[in-house]
DNA sequence: ACATTATGCGTAATTTTTACACAAAAGTAA
DNA sequence: TTACTTTTGTGTAAAAATTACGCATAATGT
């Protein structure tokens, strides 16, 4: 068998992450000759021997330093628009989050080169990255509705005010505090810790935290988790 | 940008069809060299100015001659098996249904190239094919239960009890009849026709006809279909 | 005509979801 | 220290959805 192709493979990342209150998208501003100056998804072209998690890995650590809590594929984008003039190139895409605490910021001074968008701020994007971006907000917010996903974004011990508010945010809906406590307490993988946190003014709050092994466990019990 | 890769990009198709109440899936008998004469999925090597979905279809069309009435990407396999040991292979895998009275028996005779196979009686498959198969038919579980896909398994115009038997065979698990037509009916996609059929026994029943229009309408309108 | 097979309904019990209001624990300002 | 504001924390009743369940109808075969 002798195949003669001319298709280059890459990788994409949507990485979200949440951060006063808004989702927010890590962008990186492109210094190759095309789109020179834009900005992009992060993502590059895959090694012949590397597997496509860990190109993912390996361009967002080259790019901007970020660090993974959640990574799943997203789509392959296939029939769009050449990164190369000379080659047609596909990409596989990738959706990642990122827990709120290990929020690097970055992108702050005047040499940026990556930065978090807040997604209702976006600036134009180079390639197709604008259709990437909303396949990946539509999984998202598909996803959040039945797997505790939304633990990813946040900090690893958290209020569930804030809990509530990223559902209210990311679905742009309102809850019913008390029968959405209701429900999420039901499924049984938050605990509750022993600690509290004050707000400027108002009740002191207890700090939750997610139990990823008691989720896996009920997850292998065929258990379902509808919003 | 002058990128050097060597890795081929390939598409392959999980094509499901319903026959003798049971769901089979579409295999080839391999001519090439590697893995010559074992039983692959149908699929083959992407052309430089060809979309995805057209190969899928091309190489459809050039190995069995199946048509298919729903097709849908299902994952892209990058970490897997080569085909050529000179060179690294991603396959985009795609999910295909097909419409039961448009089934051509097919490889019946001894010079066989194309078959169906229940999917209870597989055998062994070439490449990581078993993977992609396994990971099509969760696919086609899950979606049966939030989107009305299981027509598109079913000829145009069907009974009750084979679309009740189809939900039962492909999840495997009890229905009651009553309480199934009375949720099918609720969603008002499904339309009855003056016609009739009979069995060998019993009463003869109506044959009823998916409306696509209608769903679509109902589907713009964000109205959900849990079963 | 009688037994057998499969279709075509309707209603009551149970479970899940939704709607809704008030007390508790803090800070702030008079 | 008291009154006011802010935020957390909980229970119950109404409504909706799901589940369980039985019997009449229309054909075939003997």
């Amino acid at each position: 068998m002798s195949i003669q192709q001319n298709i280059l493979v890459a990788v994409d990342a949507v990485v979200f992450g949440y951060m006063n209150a808004n989702l927010h998208v890590l962008l990186v501003k492109r210094k190759g000759s095309t789109f020179h100056k834009e900005w992009a998804l992060v993502g590059g072209f895959v090694l012949d021997d590397e597997p496509l998690t860990t190109a993912v890995k390996r361009e967002l650590k080259e790019e901007t330093g970020v660090q993974l809590d959640y990574l799943e594929q997203l789509y392959t984008f296939g029939d769009t628009v050449d990164r190369d003039p000379r080659s047609r190139v596909i990409s596989v895409a990738y959706f990642g989050l990122i827990n709120s605490s290990k929020i690097v910021p970055i992108g702050d001074t005047d040499a940026m080169e990556a930065k978090w968008y807040p997604v209702n701020e976006l600036p134009d994007l180079a390639f197709d990255h604008s259709a990437i971006l909303s396949a990946a907000l539509n999984r998202l917010r598909a996803k959040l509705t039945y797997q505790p996903i939304g633990f990813d974004l946040l900090p690893n011990e958290f209020l569930f005010s804030e809990l509530e508010q990223l559902y209210v945010t990311l679905l742009g809906k309102d809850i019913d505090r008390r029968n959405f406590r209701k429900k999420i307490m039901s499924f049984g993988f938050l605990e509750e810790t022993s600690l509290f946190k004050q707000k400027k003014s108002g009740r002191p709050a207890k700090l939750f935290r997610f139990n990823d092994l008691k989720y896996r466990e009920l997850e292998s019990k065929g258990i379902y988790f509808d919003l």
